[in-house]
DNA sequence: CTCCAGGCCGTCC
DNA sequence: GGACGGCATGGA
């Protein structure tokens, strides 16, 4: 991979096991929005990206002067893809069409705050509405970050902003019976603020020391325990926040997807949840976070199970 | 009109 | 500890 700077433009070329598209669609973040054939808008962290790709190479605008190492590890692109694809296919050649279709997703590192809040807002949704939340929750409270494509994006609100926000706020926004996980969540965000003594720190460096602070010494079970403390939060949910921000890579988030999609290909008839996560973590132990993300988008593509 | 959505909680046994 | 209904809202 090699990076070139020219003002507002970060290009990235000679990539490889790398699709933008694929990385933002495949259901681990919502907070993004496709504007032409192979460019879309996305929000991290306090930044706007509009990137564009075409085979190896991907140029992203930038709209404020920042660190292109958040970027990269943004979009996971400093790790070895191809030696995970070919270590998954060897511990189970069954991920063979998963791979081949779905092999240029990366993990994100997103941030935890805004994960946490958008997975507790995904319980019992659809995709294109917990977009559309968190796409109102941002306009209302966070702050204009740019304009691509006649949209304007907002940040999500950071934790200071989220503590100020009532159960009925939340109502208003269409979150539903969410409102009051949204708000329990907000208190443990900056709970963990006050408790780690954090003042006058930029967004990312307090999303760094949390996650260093709070979750650093944690196993991904004793990961998942802590985040199930905050109302709201189940299995699912703690999972992906393990998965998508906190770098837990063993983390296999079970959901009604991935379940049919499991029975489907391994076991050809209903089984429970807890027997799907033994299955899961015996066959791809540390990398089931890949298999079950690459399995995923696979099977929700390809409408398995329904 | 019905049924379901990247679930979880409270209550029941 | 396992099963089950309820839950807000929107889209098929």
């Amino acid at each position: 991979m090699n990076i070139i700077i020219n003002n507002e433009y970060i290009t990235f070329e000679n990539l490889s096991d790398f699709d933008l598209g694929q990385t933002l669609e495949c259901g681990q973040c919502f907070h993004f929005e496709k504007i032409d054939e192979d460019e879309y808008a996305f929000v991290a962290y306090d930044n706007l990206y509009v990137g564009k790709q075409k085979e190896d190479k991907l140029i992203v605008q930038t709209f404020r002067p920042g660190d292109v190492s958040q970027l990269v590890n943004y979009l996971d692109l400093n790790r070895d893809y191809a030696k995970i694809k070919k270590e998954l296919l060897k511990r189970d050649n069954k991920l063979k069409a998963a791979i081949h279709e779905k092999g240029e997703v990366r993990i994100l590192n997103q941030e935890f705050s805004e994960t946490l809040m958008s997975f507790i807002i995904s319980q019992n949704k659809q995709i294109p509405h917990i977009k559309k939340i968190v796409a109102d929750i941002s306009k209302k409270y966070g702050a204009y970050l740019g304009s691509a494509n006649g949209s304007d994006f907002y940040s999500f609100p950071d934790i200071k902003t989220l503590s100020k926000i009532e159960i009925n706020d939340y109502k208003e926004l269409k979150t539903g019976f969410r409102a009051p996980y949204l708000y329990d969540a907000s208190v443990k965000l900056n709970s963990y603020v006050d408790e780690l003594n954090i003042v006058n720190k930029e967004r990312a460096e307090i999303d760094n020391i949390i996650k260093r602070d709070i979750f650093g010494q944690l196993n991904v079970n004793e990961a998942r325990e802590k985040l199930k403390e905050i109302k709201g939060v189940g299995d699912k949910v703690a999972n992906c926040v393990n998965l998508f921000s906190l770098s837990y890579r063993n983390a296999f988030p079970i959901d009604v997807w991935i379940k049919r999609i499991m029975e489907d290909i391994y076991f050809k008839n209903e089984v429970s949840k807890e027997e799907i996560q033994e299955y899961a973590e015996k066959l791809y132990g540390e990398l089931g976070g890949y298999a079950q993300q690459y399995l995923f988008f696979y099977g929700r593509d390809k409408g398995l199970g329904k």
